[in-house]
RNA sequence: CGGGGAGUAGCUCAGCCUGGUAGAGCGCCAGCUUUGGGAGCUGGAUGUCGCAGGUUCAACUCCUGUCUCCCCGACCA
């Protein structure tokens, strides 16, 4: 392909709109472009890379013996109100209808629709395992699109959904899965790491997500430091080992003044104590009913961890005026001792002794209490967020915490959709049962954009070689010199021959500008042809991450580019 | 939705406070020179100043409303 005839448009300035580098570089090298609030038009460089990455996707879940389909991106209704969440992803889904007032959905997963369909063509065990998977555009209505294309209100997934006879043979069928996405994000040049995560709103029993590490991530991961765990922030447990016994802890309880003192911070400046002596009690209400939960003074509640801990299906933080009526104190001066609603203690607090409680009267706390003495708690389980320094659920490594992206997420399911929706097959034995689901998804659109975010430098993108728009950029120093045109073009169809694309910068454009392009655009391999050179019987051969290049002879040229593309494919298998 | 910011040439931005009819750099077109890391000179084209009202002799500038985009928070691949 030559340079001249596509639309590569390259931009030397960073777009004003772009905050992190990833999405920088995308519109700077011309790979995408805005057309509005989350919605981007992929331009030929950026669809090359796409395919690129959706060809590896394919391969893999080929190979793990996944079937692809293609279902309708717009769905009638009412199979969402099947599965009941026609109204749990209201929020998220865009709605619209047909000129007969028929209301549809655009799709922001298809959990249901596969469903429907193995509930009609699927009827015997021995039908299974089965595993569906499509490439397609899913629309979710974001809160706020974000970061070019790593949150879109439209954007391009994979998603596969396997159907098993027992819960064990869905264990199976997610391992293989899991294997696939470790073999696809490391193909692609990623460094992608599995975390426990939190199976949110999908459902079902348990999931790993599929993080990219990077500062500029949505997500936070704990991770130990003896490689033992990884989870997400919203999921990760964690034990803290410091000492929980303070100073005069074997003191009876007692009033102290700390007036206006309602917050943290200012009771533990007041008392100088640290925040981890106090204990913060939060009133919750969960399902309508208040309870109060207890944590140290520097850690924050896990809202989903509470929820389950309650199994309730809301849980909330109560209004001031709850939490007066509840305390008969200001917000801020809440305690568990005296509390007529049920207390929750995280198990951070175990041993407490000597700390810091709100005496449930306002301007006022109580000192030295005794989680032991003082209280007779309802629970005592894990409600917080852990934090950095924790010990690991193993009680040996260390947590750090990091940021990622999530570029892939992996669920069991269970059998909530194949209920829902009537999925059920015939066992051995003639019984219905319904089938036990997995469901696996790819952002295979922010994938592209998470290899960038990982694989640049100041000069701009550094593809891995699987998913480069092109293999090798031949820079023509001087288009016009007819040598240096025909062996370029010459030697492309050479390496095309050998299922490496080429792309030629037969621009007229001085050298400077183009390396600067060449930079920019970061294809892996650079093949440098001038006047000069080729009087001398070399061209210039130079990878992306090298500073300099290596002369070779004209003759021996396919070869030495032939090599290095193995050797960095090799590097990726 | 709450909080912050921005809409002026294809891009990055100045002008607005203090109203007088729109600018720079880059890009684009033509010519000459240049030619190994985003060239120089000369000439040229390009704007509903986001939109709608209002104030005024006069509005990019002041006022009101509105739309869009970006950033921070709650949602997710």
């Amino acid at each position: 392909m030559l340079w001249s005839k596509s639309l590569i448009p390259t931009l030397k300035e960073i777009p004003q709109d772009a905050e992190i580098p990833s999405h920088q570089l995308m519109l700077r090298a011309g790979l995408i472009r805005r057309l509005g609030s989350g919605l981007y038009t992929y331009l030929p460089l950026g669809f090359r890379a796409l395919r690129k990455v959706e060809a590896i996707v394919r391969e893999e879940m080929d190979r793990a013996g996944a079937q692809e389909v293609l279902m309708p991106a717009m769905h009638p209704r009412e199979i969402w109100d099947r599965s009941g969440r026609y109204e749990s992803l209201k929020n998220v889904m865009f709605r619209v209808k047909d000129r007969q007032a028929r209301e549809m959905v655009l799709g922001p997963t298809h959990e249901e629709i596969i469903t429907d369909l193995v509930a009609r063509e699927i009827s015997s065990y021995k039908q299974l395992p089965c595993n569906f998977y499509q490439i397609q555009t899913k629309f979710r209505d974001e809160i706020r699109p974000r970061f070019g294309l790593m949150r879109c209100k439209e954007f391009i997934m994979k998603d596969a959904y396997s159907f098993d006879i027992s819960s064990e043979a869905a264990d199976s069928s997610y391992q293989k899965m899991y294997e696939a996405y470790v073999n696809i994000f490391r193909r692609c040049g990623l460094h992608a790491m599995p975390v426990e995560a939190d199976t949110g709103d999908m459902g079902g029993s348990s999931s790993h997500e599929f993080m990219v590490p990077t500062d500029s991530g949505e997500d936070a991961i704990l991770e130990a430091d003896d490689g033992s765990y990884a989870a997400n922030m919203e999921r990760a447990e964690g034990y803290c080992d410091l000492p929980n016994v303070f100073p005069d802890a074997d003191q009876p309880l007692e009033e102290i003044a700390t007036p206006n003192a309602g917050k943290i911070e200012d009771v533990a400046d007041l008392l100088k104590i640290e925040p981890r002596q106090l204990v913060k009690t939060l009133i919750f209400v969960a399902d309508k009913s208040p309870v109060a939960v207890l944590l140290p003074g520097d850690r924050d509640v896990n809202e989903i961890k509470l929820r389950k801990v309650l199994d309730a299906q809301e849980v909330a933080p109560a209004d001031p005026q709850t939490v007066r009526e509840i305390t008969g104190a200001e917000v801020g001066f809440a305690g568990p001792v005296g509390l007529k609603i049920p207390v929750i203690v995280d198990r951070t607090l175990e041993g407490l002794r000597g700390g810091v409680i709100g005496a449930n009267k306002t301007d006022t706390h109580l000192l030295h209490f005794d989680l032991a003495r003082d209280l007779d708690p309802d629970a005592f389980v894990d409600v917080a967020f852990p934090k950095a320094g924790d010990l690991a659920p193993n009680r040996k490594g260390h947590l750090s915490e990091k940021r990622g992206v999530e570029v892939g997420h992996v669920f069991k399911l269970g059998t909530k959709y194949s209920v829902a929706l009537g999925a059920n097959v015939l066992d051995e034995n003639g019984k219905s049962i319904p089938a036990v689901m997995g469901c696996y998804g790819i952002g295979v659109s922010r994938t592209l954009q998470a290899v960038i975010e990982q694989s640049h430098d100041e000069n701009g993108i550094i593809w891995p070689v699987n998913v480069a728009p092109y293999t090798v950029l031949i820079t023509v120093l001087s288009p016009k010199h007819e040598e240096s045109m025909s062996r370029a073009t010459d030697l492309a169809a050479q390496l095309e021959a050998q299922g490496i694309d080429v792309l030629i910068d037969d621009r007229e454009e001085r050298p400077g500008f183009k390396f600067k392009d060449a930079d920019l655009l970061g294809f892996p391999l650079r093949l440098t042809l001038g006047e000069r050179g080729l009087a001398k019987g070399i061209m210039e051969l130079k990878p992306r991450t090298e500073k300099s290049f290596e002369e070779v002879p004209v003759d021996q040229a396919l070869d030495a580019v032939l090599a290095k593309v193995k050797t960095l494919r090799e590097a990726l298998k």
